[in-house]
DNA sequence: AATGAATGAGGATTCATTCAT
DNA sequence: TATGAATGAATCCTCATTCAT
């Protein structure tokens, strides 16, 4: 957790492909130790001998072990993110209903192509850095969407950022249990958990929240 | 993690309170390291030097460090879910709101009286033992609170107890946020967290339900 | 190992059968433990709970944990020694052959009536304490032997004492190999470690020794 | 008793002695404290202490505490096995008594140069694990040299292998007694161990055997 | 005689990280 | 940039035995 850490893609890679690949054969490694082991499971030796390095060459890439990990759900975050945006500037119609389900599926596809990512993220929390590191990116995900709603007039003048956050949790939390047991995710947790966002989130919006209004954002 | 774990009261203390106190005061030094330092910081050292016992005889009252955790948590735990029986059963009407609101108000009050609880129940699920301990008593609630609704015909047909298992995890996840950098609770917060649930089992609540049925279990 | 041993037998019981029992107990349960799972698996937590008795009893009985084993053993070799004597007393012809065969008769007697005393015995001479009280044992044997072979006239002028002593140490340990995986001794062994001992011994036995002569402590 | 064990040489040392000396220094600690304390008295800490080495640094260079052991006898054992092969092959005439005495020779000469070895291989049969090294070397050799006589026409159609390795425990047995109390080995007992040997394998020995036979393996 | 309670002493590993080369 | 080597620091638990009652 020094400032040594290097953020995916921020680093410049010398002259050579070669640290580029050890940088995510490190992160390789480390993902498939954790869908098979668990978080708890994965320590310094285990990833240099997955990734095939030595040791002491982690700390090229990472300023320490907790980096490693974070780099791994930082990477599926950015693109789990983006894909959120993407699929968010495309809806023609923006409600409480569209924006979560949007978003569920979102996050349902890259947790669905990203089983490691899911290990980590929902069911590693027993590591402090990750859990920091969870509500972070919960805070400002939730920060983001009110913007948005805000922006298009669906919140109500009594809602602010923290019934977004409070929702976002929630939403984190059900997911949580529905991946819990199953790296798939259980559908009937999943559909229930989006009903209860809807009413949830419905209270804090404009009647046009509920109903809809068009996306201002839309990518034409 | 055994059955090596003596209740307290299990033990009949001879004729002086000496033995008592050791078992209770390994569990008071562990809450006070635990509000002070966090679970993680635990460990069988500081624990005993806290207590002022030898290391050897925490294995006298505890299987093994977990247990210690886990006996703080269980002794509180035991404690409240006998207040929030006690007020439930007192609830001349039962509604969704009465519910969540008595409910809420007798966890509040625990949370309130025993730092320790909050602690390790809201803050240490960084460990996997308090992890799982504290998803079995959310089960274990959900169930029981599940029965109670049924039972008073506060239940929709569709409704089962997993949906119940899931406001009690929105619950739990809520009071997480609300006493995360606040040992009372922030008060907005669980205020929200009240509207929330309501708003949610609402939707699972039979219009009696909503509007309140006399308590079938009112104490006389 | 302090004087506090009983050897048993040597203890008087006060006025109920209760004490003995808990003696032969102890006794029983450590030998089915040391069956089951070997000298080295023996504690006293494990043989107290076998017993059914509280630990601290135990250290009525034996002096400590290692005075159990050696009971155990104890007890075993006094029979064994006896059958030995008896058999030996039978013989009307004193051989270097037939005292060799005799004697390993009446040991696979024992042997084979008493798995825990084989387990101890044979297999436990990891235990350092076990270890010296065989030693002495085989010391003790190899004593009476000589005094008898040459009592009888068996043994040559040049045969002393320590003949004896070897030759009893390379009958133990040839039934150690022969018993290391085979709780009823493995019998190819057995029978080439009679030749073996006869033809060791033979060469320091007097004609007589070798061809037989009448026993002289023949019981009428 | 992994793998971890890097046999002394099989690492390349850049420039200094300083990591070379470091696997003996540990090695040659062990062997002092063996020396002078038994096998019993070793333990991590005060191995470590002895070679002036963290005790995280046994773990360098051995799996663990058993390996220090094994790795000492395994060296010594290895110079020994030379040492009886090369005296072998220097012999003009095979005999059992040859055989027998020159291995004898050979094995005398190691454990006055080691008198580690001699603490840990004779007197050490307390630790199971070095106890099951030594039985497995004791069947190398046995299986060794009855190659060797059968080669040389020295065994009897009859004679099987178990003949071998009886000979080889008996044999590892007198010695245990010889040098019990003696780290230059009671010469009496070495003796008479020689001769029961003779005596014990000439049963299973051809006339060519006993009498001696021309070495096919003699180094010209 | 019986035992619940207490404990001193000991012991083996693990692991993240640094650093000289 | 790469890495073999080194290690400080930490941690949990077991067990035989004693002793007051």
């Amino acid at each position: 957790m020094s400032d040594k850490v290097r953020a995916p893609g921020s680093r410049r890679v010398p002259q050579q492909e070669r640290s580029r690949s050890r940088f995510e054969r490190i992160l390789e490694a480390t993902g498939d130790l954790v869908v098979d082991s668990g978080v708890e499971a994965v320590n310094t030796r285990v990833i240099a001998a997955a990734a095939g390095v030595p040791v002491a060459s982690l700390y090229q890439y990472f300023a320490d072990k907790e980096e490693v990990l974070l780099a791994l759900v930082g990477r599926d975050l950015t693109e789990m993110d983006a894909e959120v945006s993407q699929d968010l500037a495309k809806l023609p119609v923006l409600s409480v209903r569209t924006l979560v389900e949007t978003t569920m599926q979102a996050h349902l596809r890259v947790y669905r192509r990203r089983p490691a990512f899911v290990v980590v993220w929902l069911r590693g929390r027993t590591n402090p850095a990750i859990n920091d590191f969870c509500r972070a990116h919960n805070r400002r995900v939730a920060h983001d969407i009110f913007e948005l709603a805000r922006g298009a007039g669906m919140a109500l003048e009594s809602t602010t950022r923290l019934h977004a956050e409070l929702a976002v949790e929630v939403s984190d939390r059900l997911l949580q249990v529905a991946f819990e047991s199953d790296l798939s995710g259980d559908p009937v947790i999943i559909e229930e958990a989006v009903a209860a966002l809807c009413s949830y989130l419905e209270t804090h919006a404009t009647p046009e929240g509920v109903a809809g209004v068009p996306n201002p954002r839309l990518a034409t």
